[in-house]
RNA sequence: CGGGGCGUAGCGCAGUCCGGUUAGCGCACCUGCUUUGGGAGCAGGGGGCCGCAGGUUCGAAUCCUGCCGCCCCGACCA
C-alpha cells in the first residue's frame, strides 16, 4: 500500500496538506485562498468554540452580532487601523447582475453600482464603535462586554488550510470601559484564557506575552498575544488581546458621562482567536500516521471496532460500553460498517486522529478481553471488558496530559538562549524553535535582524524575570531577553 | 507582485519532444465469488468536450498564438 501521508522530514508542509486533507479536515475551493471546512475539520472548531463561548460567558460577556459589510468611510477613520488592513480589503461596489447582452452568462450591472462602497470586513472594530456611540451615554452603561462569532476576509496573497485563508471564522471581542486601569484588566484577562484554553483543552503550550509595537495589532496602544511552536521549529500566533486605549473611542466620538458629571472617552479592548487554531492543534500534535486529536477537542473519543466484522453478539456488548461511556459524558462511535476490515480501519483511525481505538475481537471476548489503543503513543494492550469505561475515561484524561508534556518538551528542547549575534542566526537558520535574545529595544534593530535572518520578535514574554544584558545586534543595553522566532 | 512548475476520469499520473486507428495505468467507484484479528484476492463493469478560445493540418491531447486556473518558492500578513 502506498504511503498515504508524506513524512514530516522530507516535506513538511505537503505533511500539513496531506494530514488536512486525508484526515477530511478541509478541501480547498473553487474560491481562490478560501476553503471548504468539512465536518470533521467543523466539528473540532465547535468543540473549540463551545468551550471558549462558555469561558467568555463565565468572565460576563454576552453574545451579539454585526454586520458583514462596512461602509468604505469607517475604515478610514482611525489612522493606523485603516494603514494596516487596506492593502487586504475585498470590496463590494455594486448590486446587482444583468445577462450579458453580448452573449451568455451575467455581467456586472453598471448601472447597479453603489454610493458609498462596503467593506467585507476584515475585523469589525469600526462598525461596532459606530454602534457603541449610540449605546453608551453615561458611566451606568459600562463596562459593555460584547463577543461576536463571524467570518471575516482577509485578502491574502498565499493561503494555507486552516493557518491563513482569504475568509476565515473566529470570534471578536469588543469591550468599553470606563477607565484605562479596568480596559488593561480586560485584555490581560482574556490573554490568560486564551493561554488557559490552549493549555488546557488544546494540550498546546504558549508564552504568553506583550506584541512589540511594529508587530501589534493596527490601532492598539497594546498587543497581548500567546505564541505557540509548531514541529518544524516555527512560531505560530495563536491568539491575540488588544489594549485599544482610547484610540477608536476618539475616532467614532463615543464619549460617557462620569458620576460627577463629566464627559470622558471610554476605553478600550478587542480580542480574537480564528480557525487558525484548528491549524495549530495539527502541527502541535500530528505524526507521520496522521492526525493526533487530544481527547477534550476530539470530535470522537473512542471508537469501538468490531473485529472481524459486526455480528450480534460483538455489537451487543459494543453498544453496551457505548451507553456507559455516553452516560459518562465521552464522545464515543461504533464503527458498524461490515465491508472495510479491521486493519484498513485502525489505519483509516490513525490517520483520522482518534484518540482512543477499542477492538472488541471474537477470540479475546472468549477470554473477556477487549483491546485498547492509544493513538499518543500506539501502545496496545488488552484489558477486562469488565469495567473497562472507568479505565478508557482515565486512559483520556492521560492522554490529554500526555499530549501537553510531550509539546512542553518539545518546546524546551527548541527555546535557546544566545548572547551574540553568530549564534542567533546560526540557531534560528539551524534548529530553529524560540530563542530568548536581549534587545535594545528599538524598532530599527527588530527590523535588521529580520532582514539577516527572517526572524521576528514574538513577544516580549511576561512570566520571565528582568535580567540585564546587551542587544544581541546592537550591544546596547536590555533589561529583558524576548522571543525571537521565524514565525507562520 | 516577481521566479519556477503544472492543467488528460473523483484522486494520482503516463502519453506531448517526434501529430496518425476505439487515449492508457494505479487508487477510488459498481457487480459477483472467495476472504475477514493491521490498509484483502480474482473476475467482470461504468466513468474523459485531453483547462478554454482561436489557428496550422487530410488528421491535434500532441505543433503555433492568446487567455484562464492551480501548485511550489520568494516579498506582505493572524
Amino acid at each position: 500500500m502506498a504511503k498515504e501521508i508524506t513524512s514530516r522530514s522530507e516535506n513538511y508542509s505537503q505533511w500539513y496538506l496531506d494530514i488536512v486533507r486525508k484526515a477530511g479536515l478541509a478541501d480547498n475551493s473553487a474560491v481562490r485562498g478560501c476553503m471548504v471546512i468539512k465536518p470533521t475539520g467543523f466539528a473540532i472548531w465547535e468543540n473549540m468554540k463551545a468551550q471558549l463561548d462558555q469561558m467568555f460567558k463565565d468572565t460576563g460577556h454576552v453574545n451579539a452580532y454585526f454586520p458583514l459589510f462596512i461602509p468604505k468611510s469607517f475604515l478610514s477613520k482611525e489612522a493606523d487601523h485603516v494603514e494596516g488592513f487596506a492593502k487586504e480589503c475585498a470590496v463590494v461596489t455594486h448590486h446587482r447582475l444583468m445577462n450579458n447582452p453580448e452573449g451568455s452568462g451575467v455581467v456586472v450591472d453598471p448601472s447597479a453600482k453603489l454610493e458609498e462602497e462596503l467593506i467585507v470586513r476584515p475585523t469589525s472594530e469600526t462598525i461596532i464603535w459606530n454602534t457603541y456611540k449610540d449605546w453608551i451615554q453615561s458611566y451606568r452603561d459600562l463596562p459593555l462586554l460584547i463577543n461576536q462569532w463571524a467570518n471575516v476576509v482577509r485578502w491574502e496573497m498565499r493561503t494555507r488550510p486552516f493557518l491563513r485563508t482569504a475568509e476565515f471564522l473566529w470570534q471578536e471581542g469588543h469591550t468599553a470601559h470606563a477607565s484605562k486601569e479596568e480596559a488593561i484588566q480586560e485584555a490581560e484577562l482574556i490573554h490568560e484564557v486564551y493561554a488557559r484554553f490552549a493549555e488546557d483543552y488544546m494540550a498546546m503550550p504558549v508564552i504568553k506575552g506583550r506584541k512589540t509595537e511594529s508587530e501589534r495589532f493596527a490601532g492598539a496602544d497594546d498587543t497581548f498575544t500567546i505564541e505557540a511552536l509548531m514541529q518544524d521549529g516555527r512560531a505560530l500566533q495563536a491568539g491575540t488581546s488588544h489594549f485599544l486605549g482610547q484610540n477608536f473611542a476618539k475616532a467614532f466620538d463615543v464619549k460617557y458621562m462620569t458620576p460627577e458629571n463629566k464627559e470622558n472617552y471610554v476605553w478600550a479592548t478587542s480580542w480574537g482567536v480564528s480557525t487558525r487554531l484548528v491549524g495549530g492543534l495539527i502541527m502541535t500534535h500530528s505524526d507521520d500516521e496522521g492526525l493526533v486529536l487530544p481527547p477534550k477537542l476530539a470530535p470522537i473519543q473512542v471508537v469501538i471496532i468490531p473485529i472481524p466484522k459486526p455480528d450480534e453478539v460483538l455489537m451487543q456488548h459494543a453498544e453496551r460500553i457505548a451507553d456507559n461511556l455516553k452516560t459518562r459524558g465521552i464522545r464515543v462511535k461504533i464503527d458498524r460498517d461490515d465491508q472495510k476490515r479491521p486493519g484498513f480501519k485502525f489505519a483509516q483511525y490513525e490517520m483520522e486522529g482518534v484518540p482512543i481505538r477499542v477492538g472488541i475481537g471474537k477470540r479475546d471476548l472468549e477470554k473477556n478481553l477487549i483491546e485498547v489503543a492509544r493513538r499518543d503513543t500506539k501502545e496496545k494492550q488488552s484489558i477486562s471488558i469488565n469495567g473497562c469505561e472507568s479505565f478508557l475515561v482515565d486512559l483520556l484524561d492521560e492522554i490529554q496530559n500526555n499530549l501537553l508534556a510531550k509539546a512542553k518538551a518539545f518546546r524546551e528542547e527548541h527555546t535557546s538562549s544566545v548572547d551574540n549575534f553568530e549564534d542567533f542566526k546560526s540557531v534560528i537558520s539551524g534548529k530553529g524553535g524560540f530563542v530568548k535574545a536581549h534587545w535594545d529595544g528599538t524598532a530599527e534593530t527588530e527590523n535588521k535582524i529580520k532582514e539577516l535572518t527572517k526572524a521576528t520578535i514574538r513577544c516580549i514574554p511576561i512570566e520571565d524575570d528582568e535580567e540585564t544584558g546587551v542587544c544581541v545586534y546592537s550591544g546596547a543595553p536590555s533589561k529583558r531577553r524576548v522571543i525571537f522566532a521565524k514565525a507562520y
